[in-house]
DNA sequence: AACATTTCCGCAAACATTTGCGGAAATGTT
DNA sequence: AACATTTCCGCAAATGTTTGCGGAAATGTT
């Protein structure tokens, strides 16, 4: 394996010309039989690899598409970039990495390096601070696809793929509501967020009508340092709440660490639910019931829905993944 | 945002040929000022961004660094990709990220891709089933180079960025005689990796010699059902262990899983230790001790030993990193 | 004013590939 | 045997850059 093998190389060993060798390698009809056998013969030998760059340069698409995420290192992107290189390599799709740390300039900075390598689709989940779509609208109007999903811009006609938001947080009120809790401590993320913003409404809509003699303390907290400090307050206060509603894994470690801290037995002193990815709530004693939200499913459908857009469904879809109730027993 | 802007359509605009304009860009000293002034400004209007394809066509290098890790749903592999991400942004490099399900096959696909999509380097923890370096040592001919990292071939010379696993196990087998435990249950991961063998034969070496009256039940579990399932077993015995070392997060999320289901107090009945990455132990109640091995700070390492590569210090480094005990409360 | 030097810029090749077009040779049709 | 058709392959342009080289114009030196 020294230099790598070139058509040229190919040909002129065979006495063939570059477009001939070229041709044999797709199995061109032009090409007869016996030249192919020969062409690929000697490739497979030289271990002959099409040089991405000149192809990508020809036919002006790369074969890559691009992921930013606020954050590589969190359960719930992992799942989903796990499952999106899944797919797309199957797809013959590889994956450029981005991070933007909840940023929105480092966040731009990655749609900049998306643009720059020459990605043929993006799949972005917006960093808690992104106020505006107008970057993005720029972007697909260059002809690039973007696939939104988990948290999306505030405005704008996007293709989307979501979390089942509204249904999760409203069988969440549900589930509680039939265990007759009496004090909720409500803890939801960022407030800036849709997603945050889906949750809360769905919650309260159905806590708030429902049932009159139930308390809700809504809280907002976007860290897990921030719930626990949040959980930790409220169950030392004279109205100590008989259940506790966590919004993310995030905010679910935050709220166990404080009652971990506290004498309180789950579910007997109190109850817990959340809305997970699935595999924080299993590693408590009692394990938590929680409303599942698959990042490696959401993965499946976002990938799924990028290839349906480039094959020519361009119009914008909206694709919403349904969430189940998973029984643990923290409630 | 329309048709991407080219050197060529800068150059007409300006009436200038491509080649001054190609120089004006990189502030080459054969321009004057004035017209670097002119030319940039259009570049900035036009939003001009340099054809990644035939940039790297040209210069046969791409500013991309390949990750294969086995599985990128991982906390140790995330924190790791996390920090190579951020260091390599900073340094101008993008990532290209492949999984290999710890499957060779794959794996060795992945290799494929990476030298298909002529990545500047490669960094890897190989596949629990790799078992030879002999593809290794191909790549490495032909000029890319690979970092090894974590998980590394059992023979041949290569680049490594590995944890102090002899450290790290040598330092749980002090610790375990100081608290004076009597009977150890020894959880190690897949045998055939390199990192158990070390971890175990370290581990071995202290409590073999320096501590006649205690016993130490080696096993090995490749998953944390397994692991459960061990650790099940050994609790429920005649002589239950009044110890627990968990050689990875994997290992100690099933042991802890049985040790749930049991009534056993920690670290009254049983006490526990692991080798973690950190975010785990944190979890529990109380919260594990554990040695730490950071894939964030792998990273960084692994990064910074590939810049130094790629500059030139070619000659193969094994680099490990220190590890330290962090003190929960189950011991 | 004649020459040497510096300043500034363009030509053209090269990187590896794809593809429309054209054309020679082989085969088929009367 | 003359013509039409098919089979198989090469030419050349194009993709967007980088860079060695050469050269005209401007400036500096006697």
């Amino acid at each position: 394996m020294g230099q790598p093998a070139t058509l040229k190389k190919i040909s002129s060993q065979l006495n063939l010309s570059i477009s001939t060798v070229s041709r044999a390698l797709k199995n061109h009809p032009d090409i007869s039989e016996n030249t192919k056998r020969k062409v690929k013969e000697l490739a497979a030998l030289m271990e002959y690899e099409p040089n991405t760059y000149a192809v990508n340069l020809r036919m002006n698409k790369s074969k890559v598409l691009g992921v930013i995420v606020p954050a590589i290192s969190n359960m719930f992107y992992d799942s989903f970039i796990s499952a999106v290189e899944e797919v797309a390599r199957k797809n013959g799709y590889s994956l450029l990495i981005l991070q933007s740390g909840d940023d929105p300039l480092q966040e731009t900075e990655s749609l900049r390096l998306c643009r720059h390598n020459r990605v043929d689709g993006i799949f972005i989940s917006v960093a808690a601070d992104t106020f505006s779509g107008s970057i993005f609208s720029k972007y697909q109007e260059s002809g690039i696809p973007i696939i939104f999903f988990d948290k999306i811009p505030p405005s704008g006609s996007f293709d989307t793929v979501c979390m089942a938001d509204e249904e999760a947080a409203t069988m969440a009120a549900h589930t509680i509501i039939k265990y007759k809790k009496k004090r909720v401590l409500a803890l939801f993320g960022n407030p800036e967020l849709s997603i945050t913003k889906k949750r809360k409404e769905a919650f309260l809509k159905v806590l708030g009508k429902e049932n009159k003699n139930l308390i809700t303390d809504v809280q907002f907290c976007s860290s897990a340092a921030e719930a626990k400090k949040i959980t930790a307050l409220s169950i030392d206060s004279s109205a100590r709440p008989d259940h506790i509603f966590c919004m993310s894994d995030e905010i679910l470690i935050g709220a166990m660490k404080a009652l971990h801290h506290s004498k309180l037995r789950i579910p007997a002193d109190i109850s817990v639910l959340a809305i997970s990815n699935g595999f924080i709530p299993g590693l408590f004693n009692p394990e938590i019931t929680y409303i599942e939200t698959s990042g490696y499913e959401l993965g499946k459908l976002s990938v799924k829905r990028m290839l349906e857009y480039m094959a020519g469904n361009t119009t914008p879809k909206s694709i919403i993944l349904p969430s189940r109730l998973v029984e643990g027993g923290s409630l």
